[in-house]
DNA sequence: TTGTAGGCGTTATCAG
DNA sequence: CTGATAACGCCTACAA
């Protein structure tokens, strides 16, 4: 009973609050019809501008913000794009995340993200899940094919593949020019000298990976360098992978004079390893990456790697959704590479810097 | 009329798939009435086995998936949680989200997520424009007041802060315990002897930075320890601002014995100036850090640090948010702190390890 | 166990 | 310039 009448007293209190605002609670207010509220919140016909004010007034009194999902009902759109991410890699990931979202918000979108995803079930229940509350999508799971993607998806919902397999024909396609990059690095390595370089691979099943250790290997077969199947060990793009695959190669013998690693985390703990073992960078092996992480900077020496505009990255996928979704016909699919760059820096042991 | 007949021909091939399939269409094809096919679907109430088996294959035959907007239109929920974040940093901030992401999805919840939000204006049109698209709110915007949350929140919306200033009352927060961490890690390098110790401050005007710098100061204060305001250089939170406070703190005389930062980022900065000034970390001088990131074991040498979980933080902050969602009533805000723990590693001169 | 019908808050199409 | 009013797709009493 106590309880009770507290209760009572609590509701009295803020009586006026107990329902979010609707439309036609404006249009009451500012005596006129809710068509005319909503032309002048969306800019859709004219109001005269008495009308105009007073709704101005009406829906600030009222704190009113129209029913999204009310409006996405009728409208078939929500304003809101999906990201599908594998499993995360520390750096890279945050970037490609601020590159879409500050992307998403000039176009004014909202992202809905979903993150880890392994084995092809959960893809499978995240993309179900996603449909009829995205307008469109950027995929980054290396592993997913084409097929599933059909099979799981609202038909009509643009999507962007970035860094996966763009094997599947008719979708749009984002990736890195991982090749181009690879072979880069591992000339200059070559340039520089040295002649029996190492490869530290990535992730197993990953597009990345495999098309970096393809631009490695194009380089060495065109060089006619020296080469060995023991000096390809696999670091899966983590920091302790480069540090194991890294001790391996310090036992090969004859021991690489470079190590190029597939990616900088994986660098940075060959870095370490190195370290350890005393062995010295530059001078006794020669250490690179991939990506171009901020940290790759400030290591000890300082990472030469290939520069990935990774936020930029994301923002293109955005582009290329939007554009997807506004002239969602006779637009032509295709897949695009990211150019990528070297950043020379000490720990390959180029003469200058 | 070529075109039109083309048309013509293309809406034939593909007639049945014109339109997403609704509740409607799968009940007249299971031939039950859309509430049995809802009760399905929400396990909502009694379906016999003979319906249930209809319903099922006609959804499947016509892809079905509900449409979200017109559920949360009467259900009044969305199960989308919203996540307000700063600028990022790095690693700490993928950290956060992962957490988040898989708090989220255990839960059956979805994550959007809007970021780089630097001025209160661009915080109110976020705040704004989440509005009535998500059932709850995590912040993580340091500069924001509750007052500002207040006036731009659609009233109801459960908010959780998330290493924000916790001053406004009545609003549930998330802090990691960053005066007892820092406290500790200064006592630690006060109890190797190292006498003089510097500070590299964080971000100006964040909480965290704020309340790390205070548990230096305390402990430096109880300890009688030598101290100069020369010696809270600020960095930031970057790499490279550690990097210009760790030069800075080169020049002081007497010269600093050890250097301890706000953050890793800061930390591996500081470790590159020294390495490349020729100055030996630890012997000349140590240098701890704060967040215990991933590649902090991975430096040259690898880098003492206050390990904070990260993952687990936004994980909690989830749950935070839902519980609130659940029991909104009579449940109690309060401020919660995420306790830390100190990893010692070589860079700070301790003698083991 | 099943079906009917009345909204949920907006937008869009018409007449005025 | 303005106002009725019919959708949008789904959930949920209530009745059968």
């Amino acid at each position: 009973l106590v309880s009770g009448s507290l209760e009572a007293a609590q509701m009295t209190s803020r009586a006026p609050r107990t329902r979010t605002a609707t439309i036609r609670d404006v249009a009451e207010m500012a005596d006129v019809s809710v068509a005319t509220v909503s032309r002048m919140f969306n800019a859709s016909g004219p109001v005269s501008d008495d009308a105009r004010r007073r709704i101005h007034r009406a829906a600030r009194r009222l704190r009113y913000a129209p029913n999204e999902a009310a409006r996405s009902l009728i409208t078939r759109r929500s304003s809101v794009l999906g990201v599908l991410l594998p499993d995360l890699y520390g750096e890279f990931f945050s970037e490609v995340i601020r590159g879409i979202d500050s992307g998403a918000r000039r176009h004014g979108y909202h992202v809905l993200v979903s993150g880890a995803h392994n084995d092809r079930s959960q893809i499978e229940a995240a993309l179900r899940a996603m449909r009829g509350r995205v307008d469109g999508l950027i995929v980054m799971s290396p592993d997913i094919d084409a097929a599933t993607l059909k099979a799981n998806l609202a038909s009509g919902v643009p999507v962007v593949l970035l860094n996966c397999d763009p094997a599947g024909r008719g979708i749009d396609a984002l990736n890195i020019d991982n090749a181009a990059g690879a072979y880069a690095m591992t000339r200059h390595l070559l340039s520089l000298g040295h002649e029996r370089i190492a490869f530290i691979r990535g992730a197993e099943g990953n597009v990345d990976a495999a098309e970096r250790l393809e631009g490695y290997r194009a380089a060495l077969r065109e060089a006619g360098a020296e080469h060995h199947d023991a000096w390809e060990p696999c670091g899966g793009f983590t920091e302790s992978g480069g540090h194991a695959a890294a001790l391996t190669l310090l036992r090969c013998r004859p021991r690489p004079r470079a190590v190029f690693a597939a990616n900088d985390a994986m660098a940075i703990g060959a870095l370490s390893a190195f370290h350890d073992a005393g062995v010295v960078v530059p001078d006794e092996i020669a250490v690179a990456g991939f990506d171009d992480i901020p940290t790759a900077r400030f290591t000890s020496p300082p990472l030469s790697s290939v520069h990935v505009p990774i936020a930029a990255l994301g923002e293109r996928a955005i582009e290329r959704v939007i554009h997807a979704i506004t002239k969602k016909n006779r637009h032509k699919r295709h897949r695009e590479l990211v150019p990528v760059t070297l950043v020379v820096r000490r720990s390959c042991g180029a003469p200058t810097q």
